[in-house]
DNA sequence: TTTT
DNA sequence: TTTT
């Protein structure tokens, strides 16, 4: 009974920043410059914090760069961490499950995000009635 | 460059129906009414046709019924087919990658949509400085 | 406890074409073109009618083109109605609340949704201790 | 060309607080609990503060409580500050621009969402050919 | 009926 | 064809 979803579409600020996991997962992180759009202006501005893990993050690690537009969909996750000295921070990143170029510069693969896939029109005998396919 | 998402909250029309494909995958189906929420009544609703593979189609067919609440997210698609006669027909449907109960009926399994399955804090060794755990 | 959103981004298959209700308000249709991600080449399409009103519709009329690429922001309506012959037929449509350029061209003004109008640091006395803003 | 969009379901972990802005706009804020759903058990949590202004601050003043289950929209803010000894923090919130409750408990009043408020049967001319009413 |  |  619980749902979290965050739609995302900014700037890199750098390139993204790899790691990897103590069992060895890719972990790439880069954060988005999201534009508040104010009439007046462009001011202000969201620094948002993205990680992504696995084939995502391999997708990340080859393909974006510095500046470019992406959309980015995921979790948002609200980290709870202490300082050396004991006090209580909190830090929000999105975990991403999908990232999308929204700009052009070469070609360059889609990343097919975890979903079902199956083909539609081999999925069903034809039916020759006046009804839809399902 | 291309991003499709639909986020809906209603209740079943009907029981869900369960189909199977032609290479055995499972398929459920099932209309949900989306009220308008409009001032005055109640009197406009969209039924929306919902279709599920697979695990989450299983799921479906165990655990929803006419009436429930739930919330639906996936993708809209707008399918495209002819009449025996010729005639060009549209028929608009939500291929779901994620269904959750909004209401609370009897103790329900969670669906566990597709995801990275990965445990945050055993993801690093301990950092012991005043930076976030990435 | 009902809900009712999408987010698209493709691109407009023509020009707009605008009307004006009986009582005078603007209305702007189009349609977008997003393609389905599939791996192997791009052959799958969804041509997805939008509808807006009033002031958003001045903007897709005075800004909008074929070609152009656009996130779209919205509900889904499941339009009912007949034929001339009394046959059930169903449109779907998406009432756009939002429309944002995804492409740059020529600069463009950015169309202000409907919401807070609210100045953030115009909100609040300055605080002067280890509390946020709020 | 960016965008911000967030939709969470989740729980209030208390009574929302209200405050008023120096020039008399209403502020109620409050966090809600959003359980990310891992399959063996429940443990973990985002706990999500949620700010509302005018009209809708009022509605969340008035209904919301401790426990309600509620859907929220709006968009996602890093906000930057700093403390009395200079140091920088990051406080995430969502400034939200749509609450809906996903419980039932007594009556209670829809909020109306800002959007356009026309009604769909009055705005054209009836049609009586084989064409969608637009 | 369709966009890149 | 429709849910609360």
């Amino acid at each position: 009974m619980n749902y979290n979803k965050v739609v995302l579409v900014g700037r890199l600020t750098r390139d993204p920043e790899v790691k990897q996991t103590i069992n060895g997962t890719i972990v790439a992180t880069f954060t988005i410059a999201v534009n508040r759009s104010n009439k007046r202006g462009n001011d202000e501005v969201d620094f948002i914090r993205i990680v992504t893990f696995s084939r995502l993050a391999e997708f990340v690690q080859n393909y974006l760069t510095k500046g470019r537009l992406v959309l980015v969909e995921g979790k948002l996750r609200i980290n709870r961490w202490q300082t050396s000295d004991g006090q209580n921070r909190t830090t929000p990143e999105i975990w991403a499950d999908q990232v999308t170029f929204m700009d052009k510069k070469d070609d360059v693969p889609i990343v097919p995000e975890a979903e079902n896939e199956i083909e539609y029109d081999e999925l069903f005998d034809n039916n020759d009635n006046d009804e839809p396919p399902f």
